[in-house]
DNA sequence: AATGAATGAGGATTCATTCAT
DNA sequence: GATGAATGAATCCTCATTCAT
C-alpha cells in the first residue's frame, strides 16, 4: 500500500511560506518558526525536510527563479519574430506570477543573500546570464553589434524597475513597466537603424 | 581650555564603520560590537552616542544620502545647459564617493531597511523625489511632455545599475555606467526630436 | 501512548523556584538564569514556558495568593460561629504554608511589585478586598457598625506582622502572631460590647 | 576667602533625589544617573560624594530615619503624661514629614534593602528598638506587665498602616491612621484596667 | 569642583537546531 | 512522519563605576 509521499507537498508548502514571510517582512529577518507556522507544521519538521534555514531560503529562491525561467521560456515559445520575442521576455518578467509584491520583495532579499551565500550567487548568475543571452539573441538581428549593450541596458532597467516596486506604495503595474523598457529599446533601435542607414 | 568635543568625531567614526561593516557583510546582519570594534570603541560607547542600533543605521543612511546629495548639487552648479546638467547628475551618481562597492552594498541594504523602517523610507523618499525633480528639470527643455517618463526611466536605470554593482565581481565602473544610461537618453531624445520635427 | 505533559510540571517548578530565589535574595533582583537553574532547566526553557520574567513573577504571585486563599477558605469551612471564623482567618494567614520565611519575603516583594505592575496590583487588590470582606463578615455580628474599622485594623496588623517577619532573625512564630492580633480584637470587642450595654 | 563648602549641599540634594526617585519608582530600581539628574549634577559627581550607589541609598535611609527620630523626640518633649506621650509618638509617626507618599514608598524599599544589606538592617534595628522602648516606656504606667505586648502590637500596626499606604490610591491620611491605632490601644488599656480592677 | 568619556560586566530575550518519543 | 522539549550561542542594551581633563 504505497502511502502518498507527503514530502514534496510539505516542501512546497514551506517554499511558499518562505516567500510569503520574506515578502511580508521585507527582509531575511524571518524565523524558522514563523515559516513553519505559516506552512502549517512545526519548526522541527521544517528542519527535517530542509537541513537548515539557509536551505529553505535557497529552495525558495530556486523556486522563484524556476517559475520565472519557465514563464520566459513559455512566452518565447509563443512569440514569432525578434521584436515579438523581445516583448515576450519583458512581459514574462513583469507577468503576474513573479511581479506580485511579495515575490518582488523576496527577489530583492535573494539579491542581498547572493552577496554572501555562494550557492545563492550561483543561482542568480545562471539566471542573469540566461536572461542576457536571451535578450542578446533577440536584439542581435535588430541591433547588430550594439546588441550586448542594449541587453545590458535592458537587464539593468528590469532590475531597477523591480527594485522600485519593492518600495512603491502602489500595486505593481506590469504593463507600465514593460512599456517603459520597451520605449527605451525602441528608441535605441530607431537610432541604430537610422545610423546604419545614414552611415 | 575647551576640551575637544569628541562626540562628532566618534559619531562620524561609527557612521563610517556602519557603512564598512554593512558593505562587508552585504546585509544588515551586523552586530553593534563589530561596528564599535571597527570604529575603535566599545559597544557601550556606541550605544551612548546613538541610542540604538537602528539609529546608527539611520545615521549612516543619512550620511550616504547627504554625500550623494552634495555631490549632485556640486555637479549641477558647475554644469551649463540642459544636456550638461543631465550628464552632471549621472556623473555625480556614479562618482567615486558613492559608487564605491561598499557604499553601493550599503545603499542596497538601506533600500531593504526602507521597506520596514518608516524613518528610513522617509529619507529615501526625499532623495528619490529630489532626483526625479532634478532629472525632470533637465529633461523638460529637451523632451517636453516626455520629460517625466524619461526621468522615470533614467531613475530606474540608475537603481538597476547600482543593484548590479552589489553583485558584480569586477570593480564598479562609473564611466561605463554613465555611458550606458546616457546612450539610452540620447536615443530617446533623438527620437523625440525627430517626431516633433516630422510631426 | 500519550507523552507525559511536562508543561505544568515545569511551570510549577519555575514558580517554586521564583519564590525560593526571591525569598533568598529578599528582593526582585533575581536573574532568570538563577531561577531556571534552581528549577533545573535552562533560562531559554523558562522563557519558553513563561513569555517573560515578569510573567514568571506574576505566576509566582498568583500561586502564593491562591495558596493563601485556599487556606483561608478551608479554615473558614471548618469553623463554626463568628469568633471561630475570625480565629480561623488569622490561623490560616499565619499557617505554615504561607508563613514560611521565604514566602513572607516573596510576599513583600510582590507588594513592591504591585506599586508599578498593574497586573500585580490587580491580584493584590482582589485578595485584599476578599480578606476585608471576610473579616468584616465575621466581625459584623460581633461589632456591628464598628466591623469595618476593626477589619481595617486587623488587616493592617496582619500586614505589619508579615512585614516584620521578613526582617526577623528568629523563625516565624504563627501562634504568637495570631495571639497578638486576636488579643487586640478581643479587647476592642469587649469595649464595644461594654459600650453597647452601657449606652 | 573661604569658599562656602558645597559638599553638604550637594549631598543633601542627592539624598532628597534618592528619596524622590525611589518613591517615584516604587522600588530600588533606580539608576545613579536618574538620581544625579534630579539632583542637578552629573553621575560622576554623585559618585565623587558618595562612594557608591549603595552608600547613596544608605545615606537616604539614614536621613529618613533621622527625620523620623527627630520628629518623635520633638513630639515627646512637648507631651505631658503617659497617654499624651503615646499619642505624640503616633502623631509623629504619621506626621507630614515622613508620611508623604514618596517617603512611605522609600521606607518600604529600605525595608527590602535591610533584608540583605547589613548596614541597612543595623539602621533599621536601631530605630525599631528605639520605637519599641519609647512605646514601652509610655505604656508601662498604663499597662504594666502587658506593656511589651502592646508595644509590639502598636509597632506592628504602625508598620502595617505604612505598608498599606504605599499601595493606596488615596493620599495618606495621618489623622485616620493615628485614630485607628489609638483606638486599638485604648481598647486594650480599658480591658487591662478593667481586669486589674475586677481581678 | 565637575563632567564627559569610556568600559566591563551582566541580563533579558531570541533562535536555529537537536533529540526523544 | 511529526512534534514538544530542550539548549547553547548570540545580541542588544543598561549601568555602576573609573578616569582624564
Amino acid at each position: 500500500m504505497p502511502r502518498p509521499c507527503v514530502e514534496p507537498i510539505r516542501k512546497a508548502a514551506l517554499v511558499e511560506a518562505v516567500i510569503s514571510e520574506i515578502g511580508l517582512a521585507g527582509s531575511l529577518d524571518v524565523t524558522v518558526s514563523q515559516i513553519a507556522r505559516r506552512a502549517g507544521m512545526s519548526a522541527a519538521l521544517a528542519h527535517h525536510y530542509f537541513g537548515s534555514k539557509e536551505d529553505m531560503f535557497l529552495a525558495a529562491m530556486r523556486h522563484v527563479l524556476t517559475v520565472y525561467g519557465a514563464e520566459v521560456r513559455g512566452a518565447l515559445a509563443a512569440a514569432d519574430g525578434a521584436e515579438a520575442r523581445l516583448t515576450a521576455i519583458l512581459r514574462a518578467s513583469f507577468g503576474p506570477a513573479n511581479f506580485r509584491r511579495e515575490v518582488v520583495a523576496a527577489w530583492l532579499t535573494f539579491w542581498i543573500m547572493a552577496q554572501t551565500v555562494p550557492q545563492a550567487r550561483r543561482l542568480l548568475t545562471i539566471y542573469e546570464s540566461r536572461l542576457r543571452s536571451n535578450l542578446t539573441a533577440c536584439l542581435r538581428p535588430l541591433a547588430g553589434a550594439e546588441a550586448p549593450r542594449l541587453a545590458e541596458a535592458a537587464g539593468a532597467m528590469i532590475d531597477g524597475v523591480y527594485l522600485r516596486q519593492a518600495l512603491a506604495r502602489t500595486p505593481p503595474d506590469g504593463k507600465a513597466s514593460v512599456a517603459l523598457i520597451r520605449a527605451m529599446l525602441t528608441a535605441e533601435l530607431a537610432v541604430i537603424r537610422g545610423q546604419s542607414v545614414t552611415g
